[in-house]
DNA sequence: CGTCAGCTTGACTCATCTCAACTAGGGTGG
DNA sequence: CCACCCTAGTTGAGATGAGTCAAGCTGACG
């Protein structure tokens, strides 16, 4: 539950992106910070990286705490949160395959991460990745793009939260991850949910029962089917009609 | 109410933080993305600028229309927003003195823009300034820390949007106002507050009644007075109380 | 002096939350 | 192999915080 990247790192472990451990033949390299890079740089990129791997439930990285390390997801799937005093939760987004863990390249972290499931990343020293990025400016232009990027996504999901109601945070969610998925080039049918309802929840602005019953409500009207580990979409028109705008 | 930056231009106009139109006079620079630059570099931007005003009411800019300019605020407050098709707006926030628009420097604009009372900005052709960057590359670093900064009052606000009740909103707002105007070098008792009761709610999450009943709690709970044209904070430490976190 | 926009207040409604019971599946140990 | 437990998820019934609808207030402005 709290092991740190440094515990956890396992090079020998490899059902993530990378094949072998090189950039060149990283599997989600097309979709992160990384696309940047000519064959040269790649190289440079690469001897900087180490491939790391996290258990499924295990800590990445908790709010507040030095940043050591940027991260580059290559497989499995994150959750960033920030909690309040009290307990409760805000998760502020999930990352999947090709997502990028300190954009801000700041000292210090803005959220907490864990891995959901058995995870594996290429980790960089933030020191070292911050000295490479003042070396290449067209590097640095992508990061920025990228933080651009997820601002628009905080965005959107601010539109969620403050002014969609329970049936159209589910369907939003759910929209939004088939089309992350499709983007990897996985299927926008079977959508693989490996964070609980209560995940979800925290995500949405929702309590878990209320996700239940509305997921249940989708199934109920034959737009989705759930099926072990996740669900599987039978109506996109209808899904997407649901969010509207 | 849709005036585009074109017909509004009106150098002659100046009760803004340019003194007299030039870079190194600005009051709110240190507050900018300026602050990155060195005299030379100070002036070769002011070559670039141009003072621009907005009327109170009017448009900055539209959601999805290309985005030929970006801006530096210098007076005045804007809201960024963002509609849905059925006219349900999220504010997804208030621009103040020294915050910048088109921090992602992209071709189309990601939310419209409008200012709640008069304007004033530095504007700046999006390509040149896109151009300046290429050369500077503190100047994108700058950039990139100022939109990863907003990442993370994005992620604040969606934990307020996602978990927090409607006093909690509106203590949390006006907290960040608060200390968002205070580092500016303004009053942290005497808050304007430009925007309507509307803007507040969309904004928060919230309808215009509730805002309005729960501003009415905390001035009958001495917490703070209402004043024409803003509130007066009276009890700083019970206003900090109600944000946990 | 009348109008109008912005704001406030009250009474009632309702979407979502809370609390609680129950089900299903997966692991563990006797 | 079965009994047990544990976690995750579902469902129901009732409570409640915020929304809706409606009326009235206030100050600015013509």
């Amino acid at each position: 539950m709290t092991n740190s990247a440094d515990d956890q790192a396992n090079p020998a472990f490899c059902p993530s992106g990378l094949a072998g451990g090189t950039c060149a033949g990283c599997k989600v390299r097309s979709a992160s910070i990384c696309a940047a890079l000519d064959p040269d740089e790649l190289h440079e990129l690469e001897s900087l990286a180490e491939e790391t791997y996290f258990a499924g439930r295990s800590t990445v990285l908790m709010q507040d705490d030095p940043a050591g390390s940027v991260y580059n997801i290559t497989s499995g799937t994150v959750r960033l949160y920030k909690l309040l005093a009290d307990g409760r939760r805000q998760i502020v987004g999930f990352l999947l395959p090709g997502d990028f863990i300190g954009l801000s390249l700041g000292e210090r972290q803005m959220f907490s991460a864990d891995a959901i499931e058995p995870v594996t990343v290429c980790r960089f020293a933030r020191t070292a990745f911050a000295a490479l990025i003042d070396q290449k400016p067209h590097l640095l232009r992508r990061l920025h793009a990228a933080a651009t990027h997820e601002l628009t996504v905080a965005q959107d999901h601010m539109v969620l939260l403050g002014r969609r109601g329970a049936e159209e945070r589910i369907a939003g969610f759910l929209v939004n991850l088939r089309d992350r998925l499709l983007r990897l080039g996985r299927s926008g049918v079977t959508l693989p949910l490996p964070m609980t309802r209560q995940d979800i929840a925290d995500y949405l602005g929702l309590t878990i029962e209320t996700v239940s019953r509305m997921i249940t409500k989708l199934a109920r009207d034959r737009v989705l089917l759930v099926v072990p580990g996740g669900i599987r979409v039978l109506d996109n028109s209808r899904l997407d009609a649901l969010v509207q705008n």
